[in-house]
DNA sequence: TGAAATAGTACCAAAATAGTACTATATTAT
DNA sequence: ATAATATAGTACTATTTTGGTACTATTTCA
């Protein structure tokens, strides 16, 4: 349906936290902060920390921090682990998937987005969001960085 | 998982092919034409038809022409059909829906994103489309229409 | 009047999404 | 030591969406 996965909205949700502390914070912490299911919201983790986007401290005192630099971590890596690879269409990567390549009217067009919204995707860092929602939220003063644009 | 549905997909396939022709097309034409489905194809045409993008003729040489001018179908016309009105992020069109619109920060980025998107579909209509098939699958002579572009 | 087409609706199966549960392991405070 | 609190890994379930089918009625024309 052309949408993002909830999984993917709480990732972003999730990331934005950490980028935002310095110590660990555990699942429990953030699902009861946002109000999401604390289950959906480990495993969320589990997989962010599987893939490398975050790092994990086990124990007591454990939970996850950012495993890099919020600015090397884009929507695109997010989307990867959360969604799958995106592809606004299957031929996207790989046009023998295509029954009708041979007089298929939609793939230039239709790849011609999926490029657009895949560099929008891999320019818009996690810095990027989190300094735009201080933009509309701003009860804290930070740094303004520049925001990826499609236009 | 924020890809095209196939009902999208074959519709715009169906769109293009009666956008090359002037007589009525049947749904069983199209289908063995692409070898696609026929009661998918035969439904999507229903559906186009009962948006108004497509004009209906009923009877043993019927079928379905174009109800407006190929420029003025848009993809996001198309989409509203056979998806649903796009909405990358469910909040997009009415923030009351987030549950953490106090503190939520994916809101302005995703809704910037959408915004890009929902752009893009609107400017590219049935003509971009087809002439860029054309481009690609040069087996006709056509003018060549202006492309709507992200960057 | 029969063949070929759309109109309308309802249905079904498979796949994806959203969310849960359980067991094991690591760390630390007491 | 050990209890408490955390992640790690994996497997499972329910709901929703998608993709596709079926059936009956109506229209048109040869």
């Amino acid at each position: 349906m052309l949408k993002l996965s909830k999984k993917t909205d709480y990732a972003i949700i999730l990331l934005c936290h950490l980028g935002d502390v310095d110590s660990p914070v555990s699942a429990q912490e953030i699902a009861g902060n946002y109000q999401l299911p604390q289950p959906m919201v480990a495993n969320i983790l589990k997989q962010l920390g599987a893939a490398g986007l975050i790092q994990s401290v086990r124990g007591q005192h454990g939970g996850y921090v950012l495993a890099r630099n919020a600015d090397s971590i884009s929507l695109s890596d997010i989307i990867s682990v959360t969604d799958n690879p995106f592809n606004l269409v299957e031929c996207a990567h790989d046009e023998e998937l295509c029954k009708v390549h041979q007089c298929c009217p939609t793939r230039q067009p239709l790849v011609a987005l999926h490029r657009s919204i895949q560099r929008f995707m891999e320019d818009t860092t996690l810095s990027t969001i989190i300094s735009e929602s201080y933009f509309e939220n701003p009860d804290a003063g930070k740094t303004h960085h520049e925001t990826a644009n499609l236009s």
